[in-house]
DNA sequence: AATAATATATGGCTATGTCATATATTGGCT
DNA sequence: AGCCAATATATGACATAGCCATATATTATT
């Protein structure tokens, strides 16, 4: 039944929905990467705060490709296991100008209702 | 079947979801307020951007509610239709610190992985 | 030989916002 | 009086997407 909820550790899973996408298209901005190398980068610069599950990470991937927004190929390399590199898409690439300027807008909406409420 | 992604309103779609207890437990941090108030407030505060469907809120609210967090009762005045009014509880303002944390700490993970990535 | 790290894959579960619709009251307009 | 907008709360069916658990396979380390 799930019954016990840690505050904030909700708040993180349910936020985390709404920027994984602009945290993959923004990872893929400057050059393609495998799914895991992503997973790995979004842990490390987010210092342990953000951690994608696998589960998560790679269906995510599979919709983002299937939306045009980013391109995947196999890239076999001796002494490596394969790997699926993605590159961003021209439409991925709108895509992303779009959902910067989102967030932007958001946490500043956010910001002016949570942020000392009295002021 | 939702074919049809406009890109960034998908983003604030899933992003409401992570912040909608924050919200709410921020207007009520200064006054016991009832659910239309705290949606008309959402609105407003935000210029617009951010808007919560009714069906989203009341049981929002009363989920909220039976973890303890606020605590509601009925007002009847005349000249007025009754409103259920609900104040933040003693275990409603820990978990509004604590997500206040949460927040910041995500806000400031996504920026470092999303702002301009090359740095 | 055993274990860890790398790399991708998926079925079932859960949480929660949305759409659509419903009920009631109050106030303003014509 | 009749109509409609705004106020105020309520709920069933649906869609989305991350999570848990588990699986497979390759490479590197002990």
């Amino acid at each position: 039944m799930a019954m016990s909820y840690i505050g904030s550790r909700m708040l993180d899973r349910e936020l985390k929905k709404g920027s994984a996408e602009l945290l993959i298209l923004s990872l893929l901005e400057t050059q393609p990467r495998h799914g895991y190398d992503i997973g790995t980068l979004i842990e490390q610069r987010s210092k342990g705060h953000l951690r994608f599950n696998v589960a998560s990470l790679y269906p995510l991937l599979y919709r983002l490709e299937k939306r045009g927004w980013i391109q995947g190929r196999w890239v076999e390399k001796s002494g490596q296991r394969r790997r699926r590199y993605y590159r961003l898409t021209a439409e991925g690439k709108k895509i992303l100008k779009e959902q910067r300027n989102s967030w932007r807008e958001f946490v500043e909406a956010i910001n002016s209702i949570t942020g000392l409420e009295h002021a």
